[in-house]
DNA sequence: TATGAATGAGGATTCATTCAT
DNA sequence: TATGAATGAATCCTCATTCAT
C-alpha cells in the first residue's frame, strides 16, 4: 500500500505524511523543540499548516513520531554494524577496531547527535523520551551481548557476563569522546574515531581476551 | 563602603546577582531553556523583572551565567572526589570502588543532569556552550590522570599512558548508566551505582592492575 | 466570486484590511504614531490583534498604509476643488475666491491637519514620507497650474509660468494661517478662511490680472 | 568648573542645566519625543537619569524648556534678519531677494525643521505648544510689517495693510518649499532659495511696487 | 543636589491552534 | 482531506520614574 500506488490519488494521503514527518524530522533536528515553528515543518513539506494539524493533532504528536522515526533508523543502522561481528575472520583485534569505529561513527552521525540532543532537551518534559531512547542503546548492547557471548562459545574471548562486556566496550568506544562530537556541531575526526577505537580494543581485549 | 557591609544595604547589589543566579539555576534545571520565564526568575529571586534585565542584559546572559556556575560548581565537587585518591590507602580495590561510586553519583546528581540536559539542548542555539562543558570533564579527566599517573610511578598500577587510563575508567563508570539515570529524572539506585562501579573497577583493573 | 459577494464570507478578507485601514486612520491621526497602540487599532476595527499583524507585518506598514490612504483621500478632494476653475464663470475674482476658501478649508480639514501631524512628527524616522507629501501637494499645484494656464491661454489672466503662478497662489492662501490652523485642534473660523482667500486674490490678480 | 570655572562648586548647578537643555535639545531634534529616552539625554549631557529629573521635573517639562529654547533661537535669528530691512539701500528688489533668501535659509536651517518637526508633532499631546509657535511667526511677521510700514511711509512700496503684506510676502517664501525642505532632512540647494525669493520679490513688488 | 540601582506598568510581536470553505 | 485566514494567549523587553545613599 505504501509502495504500490500507481492510480493516482489514494497515495497523496501517505506522500503527504511522509513528506511532513520528514520535513518535521530535518527542521526539529535544526533548531530544537521549542525553537521549531508549525509553519516551518508545514513549508518544508510543502503543505499548509492546518494540514500537519490534521495529520498529527498537534506539536507534541509531530514531536513524538520525528523523534520515533529517527530512533528507528539509528537503531537499525546501529544493529547493521554489530552484524559484522557474527563473522569475526581470522585477527579478532582488527575486527573490534573496525567494528568499533563504525560503531562511533554511528554514534556520531549527525541524525544520531540531533536524536540525543533532542531527547535529552525535552526528557524533562515529554515523560517516556528517555525510554525511547534506553530501548534503542539497550538493544543495541543486547544485540553485541549476543555476538560476544557467541564468540565466548567458541573460546574466542573470556566472557562471564556477556551482558557487562557488551555495556563497557560501548562505554569504552563512546565515553571518552568529547562533548563536541557526541552534541556539538563539528566534524569528528578520522584520527579520533581510530585512536579511541585502538584504545577501546586493547583495554578490552586485556580484561577479556586471553 | 561597598565591602565592609555590616549596615543593611551596600551589599544589596550583590546579593541580588546571587539571588537572581540561584533562581536562574533552579527555574532554568526545571523548565529548560524556551519553558523559562524571564517573570518566574525574578519572582524566585524576589525581584522586578527589569532588575534582573539590569543585571544581565538578556534572557540568553542568564542562561550563560547559570550554566557557567552550575560547571562551577560541578567541576568543584568531582575534583574533591578525585582528590581522595591521593591517598589509596591499603586496598586499591576498596578505595577505587569507593571513588568510583562517589563519582557516580555526582555525575548523576540532580544538577548535573540538569546542566546536561541544558548544554546538550541548547548546544546548537548558542554557540560555546558544548565548549563549556567539553571543559569541565577534560579538567576532571585530567585530575584523575595525575592520581593515576602517581600509582603508576609507585608500582600500583601499570600505565603507560595515564590520560587514556583515566578517560577509560571515567567511560566505564558513566557509560553503562542507562540514559533515564543520566538525563531523565529517576533516581538513582544505589545497587546500580554499587554494580556499575565494582565492574568497572573489576575491567580497569584487568587492564591496568597487576 | 470576490466582487459579486451576496454569498457571506468571500470578501471578509478584503473587508478586514478596509476596516483595519480605517481603524488606524483613525487612532493614528488621534494620538500619534508613538502613542499609538497595536490592541487600540484591532479593537476599533473589531479583529484580533495578530490579524492586523497578518494583514500589515508590522507597526510600521500599518502606518505608512493609512498615511498613504490619508494622503490619496486628500489628493482627491483637493483635485475635486481645483477642477472648479475649468469653468470660471463671469466673475473669475469671485470665482477664485471661493475655490480659495474651499482650498483653505480642504487644506485644514481635520483629516488633513492629521496628515499633516503624521507626516511632519515621523518625516524623520520614516524615509520616504515626506516624498509621499510632495507628490500630493505637488500634483494638487500642477492642477492648478494647468487651469491657470488655460485661463492664461483665453487671455483671462496673464501668466508666464503657470506652475510658479500656482505654487504662489497656493502659498498665498495657506501661508498666512495661524499654526493652531494649521496643525492644531481649533476649528477654523469662517471669516478667517474669507479674509485669507479674499487677501490671497487681491495679491494673487494684483500680479497676475489685467 | 567646564568653562570658566575659577571658584569651584557655584557654578556647577547651572552648567548642568545648560548641558541637560543642550543634550535635550539634541536629542529631541534628532529622534522626535517619543523615540527619545531620558537615559539619551543623561548620556548625552554627562550627568545621571535622575539628575534630569531633579532639575525638570519630569520628560515633558524637559521637552517643554527644550522646545521654548529653539523657538527663542529661532526666534533671534529671524528678527536679525528682518532687520537688515532697516536700511534697504538703492536696489529695492536686491534688498528684498537677499533678505528672502536669508529668510528662507532661517525657515530651512536644522534647528527650525527639528522644531517644526516636533511642535507639529506633538501638537495634540502638548496644548500649548502650537500657540508657542504662533508666537514665533507672529513676531517674525509682525517685525516685518513693521519694516514695510517704513517703507510704505517713505513712499517706496504701496501698502495698506502692513501686516497682510507681511503675512504675503513670507507665505511666498515658504509656501512654495518642498515638503522635503521644510521637515525633511534633505539639504537645501541654493538655486532653490533663490529661484523661490526671487519669485516671491517678483510676485511681491507686482501687488506692493509701484 | 547627584547618583546607581530598582521597579511596575505597558507594548510590540509571535505562535500553536481552530474555522469556514 | 487541504487550505488560507483568524485568533487569543503568552512572552520578552523597555522606559519613565522613584529611592536610598
Amino acid at each position: 500500500m505504501t509502495t504500490a500506488g500507481n492510480t493516482a490519488r489514494p497515495r497523496g494521503r501517505i506522500d503527504k505524511q511522509q513528506a511532513i514527518l520528514a520535513a518535521a524530522f530535518a527542521v526539529f533536528a535544526r533548531s530544537g523543540y521549542a525553537q521549531t515553528r508549525m509553519d516551518q515543518i508545514a513549508a518544508e513539506a510543502g503543505v499548509a499548516k492546518a494540514t500537519v494539524y490534521s495529520h498529527f493533532g498537534d506539536k507534541e504528536q509531530v514531536f513524538r513520531h520525528a523523534v520515533q522515526a529517527l530512533s528507528d533508523a539509528a537503531l537499525e543502522s546501529n544493529l547493521a554494524v554489530v552484524e559484522q561481528l557474527a563473522d569475526p575472520g581470522a585477527d579478532l583485534g582488527a575486527t573490534l577496531r573496525s567494528v568499533g569505529a563504525e560503531l562511533i561513527r554511528c554514534y556520531c552521525s549527525p541524525e544520531s547527535r540531533a536524536l540525543r540532543r533532542l531527547v535529552c532537551a525535552e526528557a524533562a518534559q515529554f515523560p517516556g523520551l528517555t525510554e525511547t531512547m534506553d530501548e534503542v542503546s539497550g538493544r543495541v548492547v543486547r544485540a553485541l551481548a549476543d555476538r560476544l557471548a557467541r564468540l565466548a562459545l567458541t573460546g574466542t574471548l573470556r566472557i562471564d557476563d556477556p551482558d557487562l562486556a557488551a555495556a563497557q566496550w560501548a562505554a569504552l568506544l563512546t565515553g571518552p569522546l568529547r562533548a563536541r562530537y557526541k552534541f556539538g556541531a563539528e566534524p569528528l575526526p578520522d584520527a579520533e574515531v581510530q585512536a579511541v577505537s585502538a584504545g577501546a580494543v586493547t583495554t578490552f581485549l586485556a580484561a577479556f581476551g586471553h
